[in-house]
DNA sequence: GCCGTTTTCGGCCCGACTGTTTTCAGTCG
């Protein structure tokens, strides 16, 4: 049972309880802790035989929901949930996937008309029943008809670099306001997160109507969903919804604050302001004294935060997780930035499925201000991209030492390979090759399907190799394409750590694998992260930017990060002579 | 359902916008 196991059972009975119409608050509990849960570094599972005790540490976990788990994780089951699907059959919820259904409106389609699947619901509304329902009307029908096209278009969550393209796009459109005196995207956008779901545009202006014109010709947009006195929505051809709110140059911090969020963030910012006679929103920061409210910050972020006597936080920490915690303790980490990487430990050339030599590369690298890279082509297993078999790989690393030769002092390239872990276990090159490597990265491409126990035991096995060095993309995952697969990460840690052995944080956007949670968890035990690009091309080495803000949002410093030392700093840290 | 120097009850962040109302409920972020 994985911590995702739990999380997902409570999401659903937060659910069906919303549906219920049940205390919002208690809706509220299931979801925070599935949250908590989901993001928390240690095994429940594990947690469990230790006792209750040790659960009920947990935020947001008390004596109730720690029982729930225990028995879950000891049964494999929960009475509770298996009652609530028994009431409420789980197509319906998918009635709450719908933008404009909330609880309340999918319990009357339920109640009311017997709805039971977005079939239903369609039929209903094609019939003009839907209009007819008290609180429903004309308009209603019309918003969930559009609403469920949309849900059907499978709409997924957007790479933050793709965000990051129409975001460059947008400032260049809005620039052609002239009553724009600041503007700022900020969301999960700002945060950094792997996908993002919308974006949001926050303005400072005297003029709001023309800034809303002039976002209504955006050459993308197909739809104005809402446009009111200091907010707009619109949707745009890809299906993407773009926010813009327009405030007073006096509240910019406060809503930039506001907006950036996250929500669970602002939650706890909110209730400390609240403790201490304060009113925390998009407008400012107010000081209540009976219901005379005088407003006391709000121009910058700073203002905001310095009324509750906390930094700044860097909007990739925002997240409810640690990081008032560490503020309380003074313990708010020292962010990474990408000028602290020194090297580049992963990257393929036209031996295999890379688009560029090994002199291309270095240039590119050389370019970057990188002082060393290591090529590491697949090795013989991954024929498709006609993998490197030993003889090959020994005639790579010559052609390496001739380059070498006439290479500059202060940069240094690397003979490396990222050699497969084979299905049936074991490293896909033999150890005499591996041995004349500078650096061996070991990979699982292939049977990805396997039950969690033998591809654990793969994984520990390729740590355990004395010539291996990091284990790359350890969990395989694809975003919005392919789950990570099973692996117990748990016992990848406790090898790491033994073995002294790094794990990756795959700077490929559609990977960034590790994600967040798991290389903050590897902080936490001590395994240094190593951040690398997978370029595929000498452009490919930017995509080490995408790694840096992961890494940022879990937490990680230039310590912790194994590339920002010197090459020989990397070697003893490896064990390497 | 959680939580606690206002501590075992009574709170739980807060406001904008829309549609269906005629003063507000529902939804969203």
């Amino acid at each position: 049972m994985t911590n995702a196991h739990i999380a997902d059972a409570f999401d659903l009975i937060g659910d069906i309880l919303d549906f219920k119409g049940e205390n919002p608050f208690r809706v509220r509990a299931y979801r925070n802790a599935s949250r908590t849960i989901r993001d928390y570094p240690e095994s429940l599972a594990a947690m469990v035989e230790l006792g209750k005790e040790k659960l009920k540490a947990i935020e947001g976990i008390g004596d109730d929901l720690a029982a729930k788990i225990m028995t879950l994780v000891q049964t494999g089951s929960l009475p509770q949930l298996e009652d609530l699907k028994a009431q409420v059959p789980e197509s319906v919820l998918a009635l709450l996937r719908i933008p404009g259904v909330g609880p309340r409106k999918a319990a009357a389609l339920h109640k009311e008309l017997g709805i039971k699947t977005l079939a239903e619901l369609k039929a209903a509304c094609d019939a003009g029943k839907v209009q007819k329902l008290k609180g429903f009307g004309v308009k209603t029908e019309q918003i969930i008809l559009q609403g469920m096209s949309i849900a059907e278009q499978a709409h997924q969550r957007m790479y933050w670099a793709e965000a990051n393209q129409i975001v460059a796009d947008l400032r260049e459109h809005m620039a052609d306001c002239r009553s724009i005196e600041q503007l700022e995207f900020t969301g999960s956008y700002r945060r950094g997160k792997e996908t993002i779901g919308d974006l949001d545009i926050l303005v400072v202006s005297d003029d709001v109507n023309q800034v809303m014109d002039r976002l209504g010709k955006y050459p993308e947009i197909t739809q104005t969903l809402a446009r009111g006195d200091t907010k707009m929505s619109i949707r745009v051809a890809s299906g993407l919804q773009i926010d813009l709110r327009v405030v007073p140059a006096e509240s910019f911090g406060a809503a930039l604050q506001y907006f950036t969020g996250s929500k669970e963030h602002n939650v706890i910012l909110r209730g400390m302001a609240k403790d201490k006679g304060l009113k925390i929103n998009e407008w400012g920061v107010f000081r209540v004294k009976g219901d005379k409210e005088e407003r006391i910050a709000g121009a910058s972020e700073k203002e905001v935060y310095d009324t509750l006597k906390l930094p700044v936080f860097p909007p990739e920490l925002r997240e409810g997780r640690r990081e008032f915690e560490w503020a309380a303790s003074g313990k708010l980490p020292e962010l990474i930035t990408e000028k602290d990487i020194r090297g580049d430990l992963h990257m393929h050339t036209t031996a295999t499925d890379g688009s560029a030599s090994i002199e291309e590369m270095v240039a590119a690298a050389r370019a970057r201000g990188l002082a060393y890279i290591a090529i590491t082509d697949h090795s013989q297993r991954v024929s498709m991209a006609r993998g490197l078999n030993p003889q090959r790989v020994l005639e790579q690393w010559a052609e390496i030492d001739n380059i070498r030769e006439k290479l500059p002092k202060g940069f240094t390239l690397l003979k490396g390979i990222e050699c497969d872990i084979l299905e049936k276990g074991g490293m896909d090159l033999p150890d005499d090759v591996l041995a004349q490597a500078d650096w061996v990265i070991a990979s699982i491409h292939y049977g990805q399907k396997q039950p969690r126990q033998q591809i654990t035991e793969r994984i520990l096995g390729a740590i355990e190799n004395p010539h291996v060095s990091m284990v790359a993309h350890p969990t395989g995952r694809l975003l919005n394409r392919r789950e990570a697969y099973e692996v117990d990460l748990d016992a990848v840690f406790a090898a790491a750590k033994k073995h002294g052995k790094l794990l990756e944080l795959n700077a490929n956007p559609q990977r960034l694998d590790l994600n967040d949670v798991y290389c903050a968890a590897a902080r936490q035990h001590g395994i240094p992260i190593v951040i690398n690009t997978d370029a595929h091309s000498p452009d490919g080495l930017e995509m080490l930017r995408y790694g840096i803000l992961q890494a940022r949002r879990a937490g990680l410093t230039k310590d912790d990060v194994a590339n920002t030392r010197t090459w020989v700093q990397m070697k003893k840290l490896v064990g390497k002579k």
